[in-house]
DNA sequence: GGAAATTTGTGCGTATGTATC
DNA sequence: AGATACATACGCACAAATTTC
């Protein structure tokens, strides 16, 4: 029954040497490909039998290629019910860069240094084109942020929420999804920082209304000024 | 022989909600876990066999877990040979960026953005901390690039190495990586922008020189700038 | 250079958890 | 609420490929 398993194997060119892809490398590669031109969110995928009959090949090769998807963050997998296909977010780029910080171990400096470049431009561009509603949303987060300002885990929550808002502002996606990941990254340095010097807090809720201010003038060097002083003023009360 | 399953599995709570963790992913966590303690690179793992004896479980628990860890770039399986650490690079950061740039249809604007805010940074910082090796290291590849100015692929090749290495002397590693990603997805990109108006060749190699000059007079100011209008550059003329 | 030992790749059956009627 | 159907989780056996002697 296997003597045309011969027939499922490909072999392709790759640096120089004949290399043997496998079958759960192949049928996840098309699996991905198929996901991507649907396109649509939470498509119910054909059973795992089904899978394996279409494609001929065993239900543990199925397997095996749908759970690289699910850790590629394109499908989630449930017991008794089935898979779906998902739309990989930002979380699957904070995951990925948290690791790859984990194992090269990056400094803060080097990671705040990146989130810096990134934010400076983000609030130079929401200045430029955040909506009256982004500007609204910007607002109520601060204020919830002022509001819980002695609740360090709510305080983190929203004043990361509020550097995402304006990210999100800013119109661009990626840039959007990279500092949101990179949020999520320096949480825990975020509120170690707070809990060191609570000074902090006012000084960077200070911040962010003079940030919110010159976002509402639509004055970009401003925005990008208080961003970078902002974030510069987290580093030295880490140095001090 | 299997009513110990239930031994095995652990309950965690997760969200408001009981939910079940299942032993693959138990395992691929705890193998993370030893594989970033060990912290060395290419070491050889026991044979799956092996770990499923440790563990307790069957092999294919074992495979479905390393299978994760290949696919978080924490390790590479060789059929015949075994299965050994990675360090994860710059390569699964790119390859993350890139699905989820894809799904997210991103456009190729928001990419160079983002890459101009890095870049420029990591052209500034460069010209303040760069070696006299790292400036001999960028020259040769500027050096290089020149040389093979008529051939687009060895081109596009010098021209992404150049811009690395600059990330590289910046001396942020991070930094370093995410630009490395960034090159990486806009290759393509760069290559169609050569074929269609070949006089960005000539232009390009200006900006590169100029680039090298204020790197080597350490004029941090000059060389953001450099950085800024070269990468303005491509992208107007895209737009033309 | 070939045969044996080793190791990963694949196929299939059973157990367990979930949704539905 | 309980029973049944169904889908995924897990375990075992064999095939294929690589290394080693």
């Amino acid at each position: 029954m296997e003597e045309n398993k011969q027939n499922n194997s490909i072999w392709v060119i790759k640096k120089n040497s004949i290399q043997h892809q496998t079958l759960y490398e192949q049928i996840s590669d098309s699996l991905e490909q198929l996901i991507i031109q649907n396109g649509n969110d939470l498509v119910k995928l054909p059973t795992e039998y089904e899978l394996a009959k279409q494609y001929g090949v065993s239900r543990t090769v199925i397997r095996e290629a749908l759970k690289l998807l699910k850790e590629r963050g394109l499908v989630s997998m449930h017991v008794g019910d089935g898979s779906y296909t998902v739309r990989p977010g930002s979380a699957v780029i904070s995951q990925t860069l948290e690791r790859v910080i984990r194992f090269n171990r990056f400094s803060d400096n080097d990671i705040t240094e990146v989130r810096k470049a990134l934010e400076i431009n983000a609030a130079g561009k929401a200045a430029l084109l955040a909506t009256s509603k982004e500007i609204e949303e910007i607002e109520s987060v601060e204020n919830l942020m002022e509001y819980n300002k002695n609740d360090i885990e709510k305080r983190v929550e929203y004043d990361c929420l509020f550097h995402g808002k304006i990210a999100y502002a800013s119109g661009n996606k990626l840039l959007c999804a990279l500092v949101d990941s990179l949020m999520d990254l320096i949480k825990e340095y975020i509120r170690i920082r707070l809990e060191q010097s609570p000074a902090g807090n006012e000084l960077g809720i200070m911040w962010h209304r003079k940030l919110i201010q010159s976002i509402k003038a639509h004055d970009e060097n401003h925005a990008c000024l208080y961003m970078r002083q902002h974030i510069d003023d987290s580093l030295h009360q880490l140095d001090s």
